[in-house]
DNA sequence: CTATTTGCAAAAGCTTTGCAAGACG
DNA sequence: CGTCTTGCAAAGCTTTTGCAAATAG
C-alpha cells in the first residue's frame, strides 16, 4: 500500500522561495518593499499576481495583456516600471529572449533553472540550474568575467524543429 | 543540406581579427552570390567592406554609420536588407547582444568563437569555440535541444565590472 | 501630510515593408 | 533586357520619459 506518496516535484522547492500563491506573494513583497521605504499599489498587486499565476517565462507586452485583463487601470507604462522596481528588489528575474524581448518570472529563493530558446519555433525550454557551473568556473579562470547563465536564453533548434517541421511558424 | 560550399581554408584562422582584406572578400562573395543568382552591388560591398576592416562585432545602426561614411548613397534599410542577405548566405553571423541589438561579423572559415556580454558596461568578450562544447553535447541527450552557441552573447559581469567601478555607464 | 507611484501621451531606438525607380549580369 | 536591389518614407514594435495628479503609509 502506498502510504506516503511524498513525490516532490523533483524540480528544486526553494526554501523560503517566494510561493506561487497570489495572496502570500503579494504580502511578502509588500513587506520587502516597506523595508524599503517603497509602496505595495494596486498595480504591483496586479502584475505580482500575473506572475505568480502563471509561473511560466512572460513576456513584458504579455504581462501588461494580462494585467490589463486583471486591472483595466493598470497602464502599460506602469507595468514597466513596476517589472523594474520588482527585479530591483529581486523579487523578479528577467531573461532576455530573442521573441519576446525579455521575459518576466518570480524568482525562486533558491536558483534558478536556465533556460534555452528554440530559435525557429521561439519555444522556451527550461534546464538544469548547474548546467553551466564548470563553463562559469572556467570563464572566470581564464578572464575574469562572472557569468551569469541565467540572464539569457541558450539559443538553438528544439528537438521539434531540427528534425524540419516547427510547430508554429518561423522565429529568426 | 551537406556542406558542400568547399571554400578553402585560404587564411589560417588563427587567433587575432579576421585579417579580412576587403577586396578579397568581395571578389569572394560576389562569387557565392552569383552562384545562387543574386548580385553584388555598391551597398554590398559597402556592408562588407566595413566589416572586413573592423573585424570585431558591429551593432547593425553602428554598420550603418560606418556605411553611411563610406558611400553615403546607401540607405539605412539597405544595409539591414543586406546584412541579412549575407547572413543568408553563410558569410556573415550575428550574435545577439544586449546592448547594441544584433552584431554583426564576418564569419570565419571554420569554427567561429563565443561570446560574452558584460550587462554593465557592455563590452563583449571573446571565448573559446569549444566552450560549450560539453553543454551542447548534455543538452542534445537530456531534451534533444540541439544548442547553437555562437548564437547568443553569454551574459554576466567583466573583470572591472565585477570589482566595483565599470569604465563607463551603466547598462541593464 | 509628504514622498512615492501612476496615467497619459509622446518620443525614442531598432527593424521591417511596400513600391516604383535603378542597377547588375 | 529581365531580375534582383535599392531608396525612400512610413509604419511597427518594444521600451522609456516628463509631469501633474493620485495614493500609500
Amino acid at each position: 500500500m502506498t502510504s506516503e506518496v511524498v513525490r516532490r516535484p523533483a524540480a528544486t522547492v526553494a526554501e523560503g522561495a517566494v510561493a506561487a500563491d497570489p495572496a502570500t506573494t503579494i504580502e511578502r513583497v509588500g513587506v520587502l518593499l516597506r523595508a524599503r521605504g517603497e509602496r505595495m499599489t494596486r498595480a504591483r498587486r496586479a502584475v505580482l499576481t500575473v506572475l505568480a499565476c502563471d509561473g511560466g517565462h512572460l513576456g513584458a507586452e504579455e504581462v501588461v495583456g494580462r494585467v490589463a485583463a486583471l486591472d483595466a487601470g493598470v497602464h502599460r507604462a506602469t507595468v514597466y516600471r513596476t517589472l523594474d522596481a520588482l527585479a530591483d528588489l529581486g523579487v523578479v528575474q528577467h531573461v532576455h529572449v530573442r521573441r519576446t524581448g525579455t521575459a518576466y518570472h518570480l524568482a525562486h529563493g533558491g536558483r534558478e533553472h536556465l533556460h534555452a530558446e528554440c530559435r525557429r519555433c521561439g519555444a522556451v525550454q527550461d534546464l538544469p540550474a548547474d548546467l553551466l557551473d564548470d563553463v562559469a568556473r572556467a570563464v572566470l579562470d581564464r578572464d575574469g568575467f562572472t557569468v551569469e547563465p541565467t540572464h539569457v536564453a541558450l539559443s538553438g533548434l528544439c528537438a521539434a524543429c531540427v528534425t524540419g517541421d516547427p510547430p508554429g511558424g518561423h522565429a529568426r
